[in-house]
DNA sequence: TACAATTTGTGCGTATGTATA
DNA sequence: ATATACATACGCACAAATTGT
């Protein structure tokens, strides 16, 4: 009798990779500390360094820990360069990198639109928090943003702490145990409105960069719904293929 | 005696990657045709199979080959489903993947801007070949394209064939030996011109997504300068973070 | 259908090199 | 100098996919 079951087979190094993902998550290992040693774990799990260090060299591709020669494995933070440029893709025309500062106009609770609803995969009943800021880059405003989050995952947002950072990301993880691993970008032109042109000095109808984000967390679930409206006249957009 | 010669050290993996990488670019080993196996080459090479894994794992991941399980190991072409969207970032706003057909408005050779001189790394006296072409996306025009290379590298390019695939990379690694490995991309919001206005049937002002995108190929030199201005109410440029 | 040959994928164990504390 | 941890390299065994006999 043959039986034709595949089961649910997928390779040691996975199955453990997806644990020591577990692990970060639950937040057994906070982001910015070290995890244990190679053969610590492979210790632990009984399989041999080289399964083990497959599985941790997936994580540290994914951007989940970040490895140190002779150090050791730490879990990835939101304030190493390498990170805060993961997301933010804006740079001068001559090619330098700066980050924003930026000024909050608005952050309160509202119900959400069917819009966030359907892309945050909000419950019913459930609540977000708005924020609407502006960045400047260089001293002058770029940016026209509105994020919007989950008010039960992130409750206390709308109120403290005073000021925001400008990294929101950062304020995620280490206040609300929320890291954002990864996200997908829509991008298309718009004609400025009126708030465009009272906040970004801009006139009506000027050709603005518009920026759809939506933020996943480590388990790919949508934390975060965020559109940017860039003025691109020093700016522009820079992606790598 | 001690020596503290550091030389010019790198991991015997990454020499061998850099060897197996020339024997692509020099047209030794053709897209699309299968290289030899793992254990011939390391025998070739007088290296463990572990060892000369780990190039061509490095090599799969820069998308230089293509891994089969069971056939062997493949140079990778540009017309895979996986390598046509590597540079064809639009999608329709309610996520479908198309891609689009093209009409060509002009073909010629001409002497190059100073502009082009310095992106393409032109030498002195080189001339160019200007391609300009309308490329609709479900049958309305979406996009419009000036693309420039080289004439010295695509001498003939401006004459024949007639009529231009659609995809542009796939001609230039069959007819010139000549494979796109990666690019640069620089959006930014513009506003519509009189051109515009005729080729994507918008009225002026409108505002378009202009793509600047510098492609090179294996070994990193820029062989392409394209320039795309498109229409995105029905479409926005997708990318994953 | 069965079997064998080839090729890549997975997994283990070990030794040695290099970076850090 | 020593200990620890990650990086490189080797060799082997077996699994899984593909192809041809």
């Amino acid at each position: 009798m043959n039986r034709p079951v595949t089961l649910t087979f997928s390779p040691l190094y996975q199955q453990i990779q997806a644990v020591l993902l577990a692990r970060v998550v639950s937040g057994e290992w906070a982001p910015g500390t070290f995890i244990p040693s190679e053969s610590a774990l492979a210790k632990e799990y009984a399989v041999s360094v080289g399964t083990l260090r497959k599985s941790l060299d997936a994580l540290a591709s994914d951007q989940v820990v970040i490895r140190h020669h002779g150090k050791g494995t730490v879990v990835a933070t939101h304030d190493t360069d390498r990170s805060l440029f993961q997301f933010f893709h804006l740079v001068r025309l001559d090619g330098k990198r700066s980050l924003p500062s930026s000024r909050v106009l608005l952050r309160k609770q509202r119900a959400p639109t069917p819009e966030e609803v359907k892309i945050l995969a909000l419950e019913i009943g459930e609540k977000v928090i708005h924020i609407k800021r502006v960045r400047d880059l260089d001293g002058s405003p770029t940016l026209l943003e509105d994020v919007v989050v989950s008010a039960r995952f992130f409750s206390g947002l709308e109120i403290a702490p005073l000021p925001l950072p400008n990294t929101l990301y950062q304020l995620y993880e280490k206040q609300f145990g929320c890291s954002v691993a990864n996200a997908e970008e829509r991008l298309s032109a718009v004609a400025a409105n009126e708030a465009d042109e009272i906040h970004l000095e801009v006139k009506k109808g000027t050709p603005l960069l518009e920026i759809r984000r939506i933020a996943k967390d480590l388990q790919g679930r949508p934390v975060e719904w965020r559109v940017s409206r860039c003025e691109t006249s020093q700016y522009c957009y820079f992606n790598e293929l």
